[in-house]
Parts: C-alpha cells; sequence; structure tokens
DNA sequence: GCTGGCACTCGTACGCACCGAGTGCCAGTC
DNA sequence: GACTGGCACTCGGTGCGTACGAGTGCCAGC
C-alpha cells in the first residue's frame, strides 16, 4: 500500500499534468504544492509510483506523466466529484428549460454538456424499452394500407407503414384502435407482447389477419427502436486534444462517427452511479487514448438513457464528472416535467 | 482572354495539386503532361497566370499553386462533371434501397456521400415547406389536452401537445379531424393557413376556442418546422485535410456545428443545378479555405432540400460534383417511391 | 514565339554544439 | 529509518551554419 504523502504526490501530478499538458519534474511539484519535503523525497516517491506502474517517463530526463492506472486511482481514491457551482446551475436550468421537444432537449442537452466540459458530449435518446406507452394512433391512408404511430411518454414518436392482408374499414380501425390504446396505454414496452397476445381471437376472421399484421409491426417497432438513437456535439474541442494530435484524433472521429460503438460505451456504463473509462479500459481501440465518463439519466427513478463525454485521458476528472452528473439530473427533471 | 495553351497549363496545375497536395513546378508539368512545349515556355505562362491571380507561389523558388480564382475558372471553364461508373451506381442503389424510414434515409445518404466523396457530407432533411400534408392526427390524452401529428408525404412526422381552453368532446375531435384532413390532405404546406382559414366559424360556440387553437399550433408546426434539420457526417476526413491542418480544421469543425451556419450555407445554393462554392466565395470565415458542392434534391421536379459535401479547396471536383449529384438523384428517387 | 542556358532565391535537411530540466544515486543529517 | 543536499549524467530541444536542390526569372539565340 502506498503511503498517504505518495498518494498526495500522485494527486499533484495528475493535476499539475491536467494543467499544463507537460510532463512534471520533482521540483516544480514541490514548488506548486505545499508537500512539505524536498525534491528529492519527492523523486524517490515518483521512483515508487513509476514502479508500481502509476506514472510514467516519456523519456529519460523528462517529468512524469501519469499512466492509465495512475488516473484510475486518483479517480476512485483521490479526488471528488466537483459539484457545480451556483450561476452554473441557473444556467443549466435556464438553458434547458427553454426546450420545446424531445428532439431539442437532447440538442440542447448535447450542446450544454459540449459547452460545460469542453469536451466531445454523447447524449443517448431515452429508450423506449423502458418508456410507457402514451398512445397508439392508427390511420387509414388507403383502403390496404394503414399508418401506425408510437407515441411515448418520453415524448418520441415512432411511425411504421402497414400494408394489410385485406381491406380492412373503418369500423374495424376505431374498434381496434380503441381496443389496443385501452391495453398498452400507460404500460411499459416490455409489458406490450403479453398484453395484445389475445387481441386477433376477438376479431372477426376476415379482419384477423390485418390485426395480426399491426401487432406484428407494433412489436418490431418496439424491438427495433430499442436500437438506440443518439447525438453527438462539441467535435471541436478535439482540436484541443494535445499537441500530437493529428494522429490521435483520427480515430477518435472515426470512432465517433460508428453509433454502435458509441452505444456499446455508453451501454457498458453502469446503470446506476457514474461510470468512468480510462484510456485502455475502453474497449474500442481507437478510444484507447480517451476517457469517457457517463451517467444514466432519467425521468424517474430509472434511468431510461445514458449520456456522458469523450475527452483526452488527461482530463480535469472531477469537473468533468460534477458537469455530467448535474446535467443529466436537470435533464431528468425536465423529461419528468414533459 | 488567356490562350487555349495556358488554360491547359492551368487544368495541369489544378491535377497535379490535387493530387500530389504539393506545389507544382514547370518540369515536373512538362513531365507529367504531354503540353509540347519546354519548361521555359510553361514558366512564361505561369508567369502570365500568376499576374492574372489564378495560381500562386507559397514562397519565392517554390512551385505554383491554384488560387481561389483558379479553382473557379477550372471549374467554369476546364472540367466537367464526372460521371460515376455503373458498379458505384449499383452500389449508391443498393445502399440507398434498404432504407426503413426517413431519418433512415437521411443517414444512409450521409455515410455515402461522406464514403464516395472521402469528404464531410451535409444533408438537409426534406423541407416541409414544400411538401404536402399525408396525414393530420388528433388524439385525445386528456379531456383538455390534445396531440397533434402532422404527417408529411416525405414521411416526416411532427407532434405538438395541446392545451385547450375547454374540455374537447371526442365527437367534436373526430369532426374536427375528419374536416380538417378532407381540407389538407394532399395540398401544400403553404396553402394550408388559406384552406383552414373559415374552419372555426363552422363549429359551436363553445367548441370554437379550441379548434382555433388546434389550428394555430398546426400553423405554428408548419412556420417552426421550415427551421430545418440536418444531419452531417465523414467528419473524420477531415483529418486528411493537409499537412499545417489543425489549424485548418478547427475553425470548420466549429461551422460545422453550428446548424445554422450550415443552413445558410446550403440555402445559398441554388436552386436548380449544382452550385460549387470556392475558398473565401464561403460568407462564413471558418469555411474560407474550404469548399462547398451543394445541389438540390427532391422526390418530385421540384427540390424539397439540398445536400453536398465540404471539403478542401484542394479537392477533386469533378468527381466530387459527379458524386454529388448521383447521391441527390438517387435519394430523389427514394423518396418518391415512399 | 519558343527554347536552352544561367544566375539567383530560398526553403529544407543535416550536423553540431550548447543548454537545461530532470533524474538517480550517495553520503550526510536529524 | 526517513529525509535532504549535492553531484554526475542523460537526453530532448534549440539555434546556427552549411550544403543541397527545386524552382524561378531573364536573356540571347533560333
Amino acid at each position: 500500500m502506498l503511503s498517504e504523502r505518495r498518494l498526495e504526490v500522485l494527486r499533484a501530478i495528475v493535476q499539475d499534468y491536467v494543467g499544463t499538458e507537460e510532463p512534471v519534474g520533482s521540483k516544480a511539484l514541490t514548488e506548486r504544492h505545499r508537500l512539505g519535503v524536498s525534491p528529492a523525497t519527492v523523486r524517490n516517491d515518483m521512483a515508487v509510483l513509476e514502479d508500481e506502474g502509476f506514472i510514467a517517463q516519456p523519456h529519460t530526463s523528462a517529468g512524469r506523466i501519469p499512466t492509465d492506472k495512475g488516473y484510475r486511482l486518483f479517480v476512485d481514491k483521490l479526488a471528488g466529484v466537483k459539484p457545480l457551482s451556483s450561476p452554473e446551475r441557473r444556467a443549466i436550468q435556464n438553458f434547458l428549460d427553454g426546450a420545446v421537444d424531445l428532439d431539442d432537449v437532447v440538442g440542447r442537452t448535447v450542446r450544454l454538456l459540449a459547452q460545460l466540459t469542453r469536451q466531445v458530449a454523447v447524449v443517448q435518446y431515452p429508450s423506449l424499452t423502458r418508456s410507457t406507452v402514451r398512445h397508439v394512433e392508427l390511420l387509414s391512408l388507403a383502403p390496404a394500407r394503414l399508418m401506425l404511430v408510437l407515441i411515448t411518454d418520453t415524448g418520441r414518436v415512432e411511425q411504421r407503414m402497414i400494408d394489410c392482408p385485406a381491406p380492412f374499414g373503418e369500423t374495424s380501425l376505431a374498434d381496434l384502435r380503441a381496443r389496443l390504446n385501452s391495453r398498452v396505454v400507460g404500460r411499459r414496452f416490455a409489458d406490450v407482447p403479453r398484453l395484445v397476445q389475445e387481441l386477433p381471437e376477438s376479431f372477426d376472421s376476415e379482419d384477423r389477419g390485418t390485426v395480426s399484421t399491426v401487432l406484428s409491426t407494433l412489436l418490431e417497432t418496439l424491438v427495433e427502436e430499442t436500437e438506440e438513437r443518439l447525438m453527438i456535439g462539441g467535435t471541436s474541442n478535439l482540436t484541443r486534444f494535445g499537441h500530437d494530435f493529428p494522429v490521435m484524433i483520427r480515430p477518435v472521429l472515426e470512432a465517433l462517427e460508428e453509433q454502435v460503438v458509441l452505444l456499446k460505451l455508453l451501454g457498458e456504463a453502469t446503470d446506476s452511479g457514474m461510470t468512468v473509462r480510462i484510456g485502455h479500459e475502453n474497449a474500442h481501440e481507437g478510444l484507447n487514448s480517451t476517457s469517457v465518463v457517463a451517467v444514466g439519466y432519467g425521468s424517474g427513478d430509472e434511468a431510461v438513457a445514458k449520456l456522458g463525454v469523450v475527452g483526452p485521458t488527461r482530463m480535469d476528472y472531477p469537473g468533468t464528472m460534477g458537469a455530467v452528473r448535474a446535467v443529466a439530473r436537470y435533464v431528468g427533471q425536465i423529461l419528468a416535467e414533459s
């Protein structure tokens, strides 16, 4: 186990490196932090920290920089989450309150996060799996062509075309619409399949085919749309990545374009509490020199989706975590209100 | 007026520079192109071209590179639009055919364009102004709370909540829904205001307030949503920008994040035909070292939206223009079918 | 009007010396 | 035993001078 002072040295190294973006040496450390010991002692501590793999030297005769493992220890043990200032909180609330619909909420959230953290922000649209149904609408576009519109409690709307096996009268349509809604409105998506299972049986045999088609389209929509959408922003912050950035930035931009990668990234975050993945802890290779801070957010107690930021491993973890957590909370509130 | 050969020299310079990304000298030119004259003659021609402002030297004793004005002449007079190969055409069609809904069409288009041109692609969602109404749906969520859903012929769906001044019965609702649809379905958005103008008068006085509210919400939606959405992709292609790219890329990424800027950019493109804006021809400062190739696309004869790419001024104009034009055509077809 | 020749420019690459931040180690001190 | 001051050493970065060569402009000659 590392002594208290050595941890203190590690903390100081992380803080200085994050601030200056330059390898930090023993002398500078003692000058900028009241460690109460001489540079020589700090050097000894650094040697130990390096042996343990928490810091490294880019080359001999240079200062030390934290390794992924060093950041990990810093995040887990040495740093808390820095709460936002109250002006910041107010600004968040004001900014999010102006949103008019779900797209707008997500869009504003992305911009907000990117601005607060000066990093790339990723926000997942509220997931359908945990949402409930607000309304199902059926429209007749042509005698044998219907449109199914599904509205969720989070304000999301999905629509699908349906080609019916047989013409379907307005009365039957109204009937189906009413029965469908009475069964599923207010229910969770996960429960819908069970709830509509026996619906076709109560219809005339001539309509049964269409009813089945409608239901299977509905179920398909539920499943397909669980494949989530997301929005990203603040990519210009990548230019602040570092000196050797041209080579770093490419794979990151590429990873950010792969929605699948990002969804997996957010998906890996644990459901409750904040997840921080540092450097090589990220499964995707292109993100090996980035850290991801993610957290779930939701309209109620439960998380319906996740949001987070992607930035260089050399980031201000306490500040970033504070911003991410605060934004997630406010977005949750906004969703609950609407 | 420039002689035929001088134009030929300019064309050769543009082609070589686009290919090599290096200033091109007189000797190299004569070697790579059959100009039929000696380097010395080419040098004279180059001096003239430089006087006229078509090419420039980064520094004395370096080759020449085209100026914005040079590219302009190249695009206008010296180069055509390079048609895609038929395998490419087939690939486009196959790729776009798999789309399931509007979001998917736009998403696929962006990826396709980015991949074909190896540049940043921008696709505007089909505009509502020129679309027609496929259906208007009204749902009663609570006694005095309605939801308005507007479905366009391009497959776009917009929804709005409405708080009614007074409770609104199911019968009245059905009545309003029917009358509304009979008036506006198949009509262009621009015509809707006129068509629904006198609708409230035919309702009982107690319902009239609600009807007016509904109509004004509908009109609002039409107007507000004319503020278009768009999707961008292929930003990782920016890394291929050039050597001095860190300093170039930042303002470009920033510009790309400003939807307003992009919309203006596409908006400036003329309605019919392809628009190419080169370097400083772009109003936005951050895009002064990029060129924008944009074209309108639509489901019928008329353009409903625009798409295009943003890349370095040093781009393969004929190829890019070919790809943009081809993609726009196929997207138009897809939209017309659905 | 085109061409070959020639002097000139200037950016780049390379070698080299110097500087200084930072280290590791060791002997001395509390 | 832990800390400190001192010291030799390493090595990347910087500045400078030189050599090189691509490319130019100009001019005389065909």
